[in-house]
Formats: C-alpha cells, sequence, structure tokens
RNA sequence: GCGGACGUGGCGGAAUUGGCAGACGCGCCAGACUUAGGAUCUGGUGGGCUUCCCGUGCAGGUUCAAGUCCUGUCGUCCGCACCA
C-alpha cells in the first residue's frame, strides 16, 4: 500500500468535480425549507489574495454546509463579488489600471484561490455588484426610497476623509479615524444624499429581539441606535421671546438646573451672546469650529464661556445662567441641556471649574444632607428643594416628571435616538452612480425604472478630486441629459453611492440572480429565505449587518419581500492573528499563504487544521507547525483505512461497532453544538482507538469505513471521496446520508469508577457495567484498604460515575 | 467611566446536569529504523520534599464533591465613550 499522497489524491478529487462528474446534487423539491448558509459579505477583489485567516469563515461555511447535505437537505451556498467600491478603486489607482479592468482580473485570481478551499459553491448563483444588470437593481431600490422620501439631499458639515477624498457615515467613523484607512476624519460642509434610516430607528431596536445573534453584535447595535426616553423642557430667555429647548433624560431634576449649557453649533449662540461678553462668545466659536473630532474626543476638560443671558427655570422661576461649552453636542437632542450639577458628572465638573451653583435635589437620607464631594447620578432617593415634589421618590418621579411637564405646558415626553441618518454619497468615481437628474423646473426627479441600470460612464481621469465633486462630474455630456417628467434640459447627479449600497441586499440576488423584470422573485425569496445561518467577523456589527436589516425592512414595505429580517442566525468566527495576536496585514508583514501549505500538507489537512486551532468563535493565533499534527492524522487514517480496503475482509465485532458508534457520536453532537476545534480531536481520538483494534484484527470491517468516509467528509473531502471510492461505493461520498449512532452500542461492558476519599480521588474500580450499588461500596471499600483508615460517615454513589467515602481522621 | 468576553501545563486548547483536571495536538525527552534526520514509527511528558502531597489568576464561601455555583478582588483583550 502507498503512503497518503495528498497532493494526488486532491489532483483526482479536484479534477473530478471541475469535471462535474460527481458533485454533490441536492434534491431542490424536498419537503422542508432549503437551508441558506453564507458568509457574512461577498470578498472585494483587492488583488492582495486570500489568507489563511480568511479561510477560516469559508471553511467553516462550507463544513456546515457538506455536513447539511448530507442530512438530505437542499443547501444554497453561493459566493460573489463586492467589487465596487474603496478598496477596489484605491488599488486601480495605485496599479494605474482602469478599475473596472483589475477588478475583472482580480476577480479571476481570487476565484482560483477559493476554489483551492474547496468548497461546494454553486457557481451559477455567482454575483458582482458591477455588473449592470446587478447594479440595475442597487440603483432601482435607492429610487423606491426617493419616491417614499427616504432618501433626500441636505447641506451639512458631514465627516470627510482628507485620504479617501470622500464623506463618510457616522458607522464609517471609528475613534475619530476612517474605518478604511485610518486617517483622521475632518468636517466638510458638503451637499449630500442621506438615508433616513432613523425612520427605522424603532423596528430595527425592536426586532434584535427575533434574531438568533450573538449577545455582543446585539448590545452593539442598540447602543448604536441608542434609544433614550426623557422630556423636552422650554426654558424662557429673560427679556427676550426666545426660548431655549433642551433635552433630559432626568426631568425629575428640573428644580436642580442651576444653568444652561447650548452647543457652539447652537442657533442662538451668537445671538444670546450680551454687548461685554460678545468678543469672547465670538473667539469661542471660533475656536470650537477649529477643532477636529479627534481633539473634541480627546480633550475631556471642560472649557466654555458665558453668554451674559438668562433663562428661567419654567419651574421655580430663578434666573439661570446660560453658556456656552462644546462637550455639548450640536446634532444630538436639542443642541442644549439644562445642568443639574448635583446629579450629572459633567456638570459637576463644569459647574466646579466655573463656580457655579449646586444645589442637590435627590438625597438619600433628607434628613442628613451634607456637601457634594461628586455628583450623585442615581434616581435613588428622596426629592429635596424641589417645590412640591419635596418628599416623592426620585426612581417614581423619574417616570411621571415627564407626563407632569407636559400637562403644565413647559415640556413634553419625548425620546431620542443616537443613530443619525445614513450619509450616502460618495464623491468617488467606481461605484453606483446615485438615478437622479436635478431640472431645474421639477427638482429632483429619480431616473424612470427603463432607463435603468443608470450606466457608469467611462472616464479618462476617475481619481477623486478632492473637491467635494465626485470625478464624473467633469463629464458635460454625461452630466447633461433631460428632465424625464418636462423634458426641459438637466444635469444628473455626480455622486456615487457607498460600497454599502451593492452589499445590503446581494443575498436576496444570489437565489434569483438572472431576473430581468424583479429584484427577486416572489416565489424564490419566500422559498429560499431569509438566510438561516450568516457567518463573519464581528467588524461589521454597525454597518454591514444595520444596513442589510434597514434595506430588508424598506424592502419588506413595499413588498418586495415577506420577512423583515434578512440574518435568522449569526455566527461570528474569531480572527486568525499572526503572533502577539497582531492583526494579520501585509504592511505588518505578518500574512500567511495558504498556498505553500496547499502544496505541502494539503488542501485537507488545512481545512482542518483551521478548525482544530481553536473554538470558532474567539480568536487563534496562526502557528504552522501545528499543521503538522493534522497531516499525521490523515496519514493515519489512510493507513488504517485504505490498508483495510486492500486487505481481507474484515468482520465486525462488538469493540468495532461500539468505536464507531462513538465516533459517531462524537463528531455529530459537537458538530451540532458547533464545537469544531473539538470534532477534529474526536476524530483523532477514536482513530487512534480504532487503528488499536485494527493491529489484532488485520484492519476495520466494511461499514465502519463506509461511515468514516461519510463524516469526515465535510472536513476532508478529498481523502474521504478516496476512501468511499475504494470500498466500493458508487457515485460521490455527498450523495450519501449521514449514519446515525446507537447509544446502546457505545456501552463497554466493564466500566472504571473512580474512588474518593473526601472528595480526592485515592483509586480506581474496575468492574463489571451491571454491577448493584452494595458490591460497588464493598469492592470500593476493599480495593481502598487502609486509605479508608478513621470513622466511615457516609458513603457517596453516583450510578456509573463516581464513589466518595466520607471519613473522619 | 459604562458594557461584554476571557484567565487551566512550555504552547494551542479539552472537560453535558458540580463527579478521575489537563482529552486531542504542538513542543520536548527517550528509543527503533537509518549513511543521515528538521522523514517515519514506538513509548514518556502538570509540579514537588514521590508509600505521600500540591495544583484551573488571587482571597473567601456553599457542597460528600467546585475549573464549573456564590461573594469579593486582580489582570488581559474587545466594544462604546462628554448622547444630557
Amino acid at each position: 500500500m502507498a503512503a497518503y499522497n495528498h497532493a494526488a489524491v486532491e489532483k483526482k478529487w479536484h479534477d473530478r468535480w471541475e469535471e462535474n462528474t460527481v458533485n454533490p446534487k441536492t434534491d431542490e423539491n424536498g419537503k422542508e425549507k432549503p437551508k441558506y448558509y453564507c458568509l457574512d459579505m461577498f470578498p472585494y477583489p483587492s488583488g492582495n489574495g486570500l489568507h489563511v485567516g480568511h479561510w477560516r469563515g469559508y471553511v467553516i461555511s462550507d463544513v456546515w454546509s457538506r455536513y447539511k447535505i448530507l442530512q438530505g437537505y437542499h443547501v444554497i451556498h453561493p459566493m460573489g463579488w463586492d467589487a465596487f467600491g474603496l478598496p477596489a478603486e484605491n488599488y486601480a489607482i495605485k496599479m494605474g489600471i482602469h478599475p473596472a479592468i483589475s477588478t475583472e482580473e482580480n476577480i479571476k485570481n481570487i476565484k482560483e484561490q477559493i476554489k483551492q478551499i474547496a468548497a461546494v459553491y454553486d457557481w451559477d448563483m455567482e454575483v458582482n455588484t458591477t455588473d449592470p444588470d446587478y447594479y440595475k437593481w442597487t440603483q432601482w431600490i435607492f429610487a423606491k426610497m426617493f419616491e417614499a422620501g427616504l432618501a433626500y439631499e441636505k447641506e451639512f458639515p458631514i465627516n470627510w476623509c482628507p485620504s479617501c477624498k470622500t464623506g463618510l457615515a457616522n458607522e464609517e467613523v471609528v475613534d475619530g479615524k476612517c474605518e478604511r484607512c485610518g486617517t483622521e476624519v475632518t468636517k466638510k460642509n458638503l451637499r449630500q444624499w442621506m438615508l433616513k434610516i432613523t425612520a427605522y430607528a424603532d423596528r430595527l431596536l425592536n426586532d434584535l429581539k427575533k434574531l438568533d445573534w450573538p449577545e455582543k453584535v446585539i448590545k452593539m447595535q442598540t447602543d448604536w441606535i441608542g434609544k433614550s426616553y426623557g422630556a423636552e423642557v422650554y426654558f424662557p430667555v429673560d427679556g427676550s421671546d426666545e426660548t431655549i429647548t433642551v433635552y433630559t433624560t432626568r426631568p425629575d431634576t428640573l428644580y436642580g438646573a442651576t444653568f444652561m449649557v447650548l452647543s457652539p453649533e447652537h442657533d442662538l449662540a451668537s445671538k444670546l451672546a450680551t454687548d461685554e461678553n460678545r468678543d469672547a462668545v465670538e473667539a469661542y466659536i471660533k475656536a470650537s469650529s477649529m477643532k477636529s473630532n479627534v481633539d473634541r474626543l480627546q480633550d475631556k476638560d471642560k472649557t466654555g464661556v458665558f453668554t451674559g443671558s438668562y433663562c428661567i427655570n419654567p419651574l421655580n422661576k430663578e434666573k439661570v445662567p446660560i453658556w456656552l461649552s462644546d462637550y455639548v453636542l450640536a446634532d444630538y437632542g436639542t443642541g442644549a441641556i439644562m445642568c443639574v450639577p448635583a446629579h450629572d458628572d459633567r456638570d459637576f465638573e463644569f459647574a466646579k471649574k466655573f463656580g457655579l451653583p449646586i444645589v442637590q435635589v435627590i438625597a438619600e437620607d433628607p434628613d442628613n444632607v451634607g456637601e457634594l464631594t461628586e455628583a450623585y447620578t442615581i434616581a435613588n432617593g428622596v426629592m429635596i428643594n424641589s417645590g412640591d415634589w419635596n418628599g416623592m421618590r426620585s426612581e417614581d418621579l423619574k417616570e411621571q416628571a415627564p407626563h407632569m411637564i407636559e400637562e403644565q405646558g413647559i415640556g413634553k415626553a419625548t425620546v431620542n435616538f443616537k443613530l443619525r441618518d445614513w450619509v450616502f454619497s460618495r464623491q468617488r468615481y467606481w461605484g453606483e452612480p446615485i438615478p437622479i437628474i436635478h431640472c431645474p423646473n421639477c427638482g429632483n426627479v429619480a431616473v424612470p425604472e427603463k432607463d435603468l441600470p443608470l450606466r457608469l460612464p467611462d472616464v479618462d481621469s476617475y481619481e477623486p478630486t478632492g473637491t467635494g465633486e465626485s470625478p464624473l462630474a467633469g463629464i458635460d455630456e454625461w452630466v447633461n441629459t433631460t428632465c424625464p417628467v418636462c423634458g426641459a434640459p438637466a444635469k444628473r447627479e455626480t455622486n456615487t453611492m457607498p460600497q454599502w449600497a451593492g452589499s445590503s441586499w446581494y443575498f436576496l440576488r444570489y437565489v434569483d440572480n438572472h431576473n430581468n423584470d424583479e429584484l427577486v422573485s416572489k416565489e424564490k425569496a419566500s422559498k429560499y429565505l431569509p438566510v438561516d445561518m450568516y457567518i463573519g467577523g464581528v467588524e461589521h456589527a454597525v454597518l454591514h449587518l444595520l444596513y442589510s436589516r434597514f434595506y430588508t425592512k424598506f424592502l419588506y414595505d413595499i413588498g418586495v419581500v415577506d420577512f423583515e429580517e434578512p440574518f435568522l442566525k449569526l455566527f461570528n468566527q474569531g480572527m486568525i492573528t499572526g503572533k502577539n495576536g497582531v492583526k494579520m496585514s501585509k504592511s505588518k508583514g505578518n500574512v500567511v499563504s495558504p498556498d505553500d501549505l496547499v502544496r505541502d500538507y494539503g488542501c485537507d489537512a488545512l481545512r482542518m487544521y483551521e478548525l482544530f486551532v481553536g473554538p470558532p468563535q474567539l480568536d487563534a493565533e496562526w502557528d504552522d507547525r501545528g499543521i503538522d499534527g493534522v497531516r499525521r492524522f490523515l496519514g493515519k487514517a489512510w493507513n488504517l483505512l485504505i490498508d483495510s480496503t486492500e486487505n481481507e475482509p474484515v468482520e465486525e465485532d462488538e469493540d468495532l461497532i461500539r468505536v464507531r458508534n462513538k465516533l459517531i457520536y462524537a463528531v455529530t453532537t459537537r458538530l451540532e453544538a458547533f464545537n469544531l476545534n473539538t470534532v477534529i480531536s474526536g476524530f483523532m481520538e477514536y482513530t487512534n482507538e480504532l487503528a488499536n483494534l485494527a493491529k489484532s484484527r488485520g484492519g476495520v470491517d466494511l461499514k465502519t469505513l463506509k461511515d468514516y468516509a461519510v463524516i469526515l467528509a465535510p472536513f476532508a473531502p478529498h481523502l474521504a471521496e478516496e476512501i468511499w471510492e475504494k470500498t466500493g461505493g458508487k457515485g460521490s461520498v455527498f450523495a450519501q446520508s449521514w449514519p446515525a449512532y446507537d447509544e446502546k452500542a457505545m456501552e463497554e461492558s466493564m466500566i472504571t469508577i473512580p474512588l474518593q476519599v473526601n472528595g480526592k480521588t485515592r483509586g480506581l474500580l474496575k468492574i463489571g457495567a451491571d454491577a448493584d450499588k452494595e458490591t460497588i461500596l464493598e469492592k470500593g471499600r476493599e480495593t481502598l484498604g487502609k486509605k479508608l483508615d478513621g470513622t466511615l460517615i457516609k458513603e457517596i454513589y453516583v450510578p456509573g460515575k463516581i464513589v466518595n467515602f466520607v471519613v473522619k481522621k
């Protein structure tokens, strides 16, 4: 028998799969809903290729898909290309190749790399976001949103990446830096297309409850949406008609409001400055506008300036001074706050710094109120210094105050969200043109459906301009058009969409990718969707995953799909890192390429090692050396199994049946629990046991061989096909069904019971599995002998598990 | 500061309901086969003062029995962060 030659075996089956002679065929018309598994985001063809970290997600989703195929499900496991956007465009600019050309080349390369993984993708379902037949529907969705009033234009200071030379969504700014390139984000006043994702805030929040997603991601989305309950309160400005409206979550502390702070961007900011304070106020407003996001985040020392004006506290009619400070955010709530220094850390700090009065209105013990050394921030106590409210419990008042204020006409109950509308336009070339025409008579008009796709024109210069204009703005013959409504000369919108536009709905298109009349047919959408399990890293928790949910809800509202959530279950796999947990990247020089490993150890070995490195949901440091162990295991399995097919047939016996069942049990239950790393160790453990049995028997029996081939197939498909063929099996191993296990057959005739004295193991008792309690205790006492010296107080026997003697010395 | 996850041999990591801590693998040690070994195979491998004792970050607690449950505490990593 020849030793395991992975290269020969893998080439053989790779070729057969390519020739399509033995591909797994699943039953399209099975009675159960097909299972749909998908990677969290399809790859963007960047030109860098895949590293071993990318492999992990692909392998996990493939193993699961193949397992479900073997269980008889019709499995949808598609793949496609997220090819618009910055990475593809930046690569093209760097290489000096038009993005359309470099994208096509990169797709070809990365497809070859993905084929190395030997995953069962249905390439007939392939989609590509840069294909006009695809982005026709990306544009169609935008046009529908425009019709529904969810896409609108607005000019305001947006996040601007000076390196990428484009505007960014809030979700794309991480620690004040560009999510893509790490450059510090600045503000730029620009006319933008916005998507009104805030209109869906409540639904996006509430429907999180329906999802089988990791807690962490649910939490991140919940925080990002950031719903809070409170009240708006009206503070008339003393000696003026103006009123300042503030938002507060603690209207119960209204009597303690001793000053007001407006953000420097507030409409009234400079208006409120009295003559003697005007210079200081104007200087402060100017200084704030110069501050970058990062400065504003990092510099937590409170600064501020007094306007000279006062408001009237609507409850106690006290005069309270109005200040400006940049710790108040312009775009949250009303951009103005009432300050209760006694019960808010930030207000406390501000009051201390500028010598403003502090009035405590909640006390743990009203009869014993000392001076506060820090803010008392929890609503847990009795109201004091609060007029009619004195004596009430603050936790009750916190609930009632919004309505009491509303009845008095000095405010109203309100909810607020941190979620902001989505800055949707990009000043870049490589994206879907926004299908809007600006008409002097009709205003903004959506490009009619019959004119979609609105093709991205070829240009000579596709580099970003940096002026806030897209490169498309320079193409007069494209920009100038006529209004589809009135026929007047009009101009096209020249901004493009962000990369998220194409990736927010691609999972819908896979199942009906050639449909020219609809985004997806109703029948196919309801037959195959939503996605049963979505697999990927945590990095899209508030980007892609939030956007896709929003898109899906919108498409539900306009009747395209009949479900509101796209991904029922989400599995977050951990990242594969280089040494010391450093993220793999070209610049760090710690990228491990799968190519050499596939050549030297085989695809099957690499697939199994990707799982064996650690629990799939945790990060794992890559260490090349570990793959030796998996390769040795496959060699052992080969020797055992192929030998057995070549030697005299072996009859099955009790021991072989027992180990076979234990193996199937271990693999099945661990797979079901998604403990993929321990599935591999289970294979190793029981393969060693089978090898021991095989020594005296000259091999293992045919049933064991066949079952082994089937359960190995999701993990090491090449080797499994080879074993299956050698056992005389017909067709592909993937046409077989997953074997059942018999728990009865797993039982041993002799069991080993640990004998403990006072909870510490002091001996072992090997005894027939049918021995009764008395026998076991007696034999146990005998075995331990003088280790039991002392007074025996208690004997505990847990059937089949353990014996514990409690002895007093 | 808030929220979450995690702390187990030299390393990656195992351990249903509390029931033999360290499965499986890497590495290391010894041996076999070899002209050779960074190939392959076999055996060993938590620590110690080795008839016995100690060991799952640390300190307590509950229990016949704790990696697992409870209280406190320290550390690492991640996410959010002036959201009123």
